[in-house]
DNA sequence: GAGGTGATTGTTCGA
DNA sequence: TCGAACAATCACCTC
């Protein structure tokens, strides 16, 4: 939209020296590294296209600043029916993602519901079968 | 050598 | 409901 990200939005272009004040993104993944990454947006797919077109067009030019740039200003002059295929794409990949959470999400459930069960078993000692496996989701 | 930075938009999730 | 974080990419720079 506005593309007023709070975020980076125009920052001194090769500015690299200019730290940013933003913390550390990876921290957050580092906290959760099983946690299956976020399905690539409509504009991301595009990209992925968009990049090995600039990289035709320019092979020299490596800064993915540059291709950052570019691709923004190609998305926006997509029309809808351009963008339709990036779109559904990433959906499809969000529907993919979706399938994946839930899974991570019943997989995080099982380790919590174990772990309590681990208090429990400290405190009665008994009943250990093991056979609680987590159902790697088949179906 | 390892890891952070820059630039973009869209989506997701937490407060 | 709003805003921050994060998704990919890779040469370059700092520690």
């Amino acid at each position: 939209m506005t593309g007023a990200r709070s975020k980076a939005s125009t920052r001194g272009n090769d500015s690299k020296l200019a730290v940013k004040n933003k913390p550390a993104k990876k921290a957050k993944s580092v906290k959760d590294p099983n946690k299956p990454k976020r399905p690539p947006s409509a504009f991301f797919v595009f990209m992925e296209d968009f990049r090995q077109e600039y990289k035709a067009k320019h092979p020299n030019n490596k800064a993915v600043s540059a291709v950052g740039k570019a691709g923004g200003e190609r998305w926006k002059s997509l029309t809808d029916e351009e963008k339709a295929p990036y779109i559904a794409k990433a959906d499809k990949r969000k529907a993919d993602y979706e399938k994946t959470i839930q899974a991570y999400n019943r997989k995080l459930a099982g380790e919590a519901a174990e772990e309590s069960d681990k208090s429990k078993s400290e405190v009665e000692d008994d009943d250990e079968d093991g056979s609680g496996e987590e159902d790697e989701d088949d179906d």
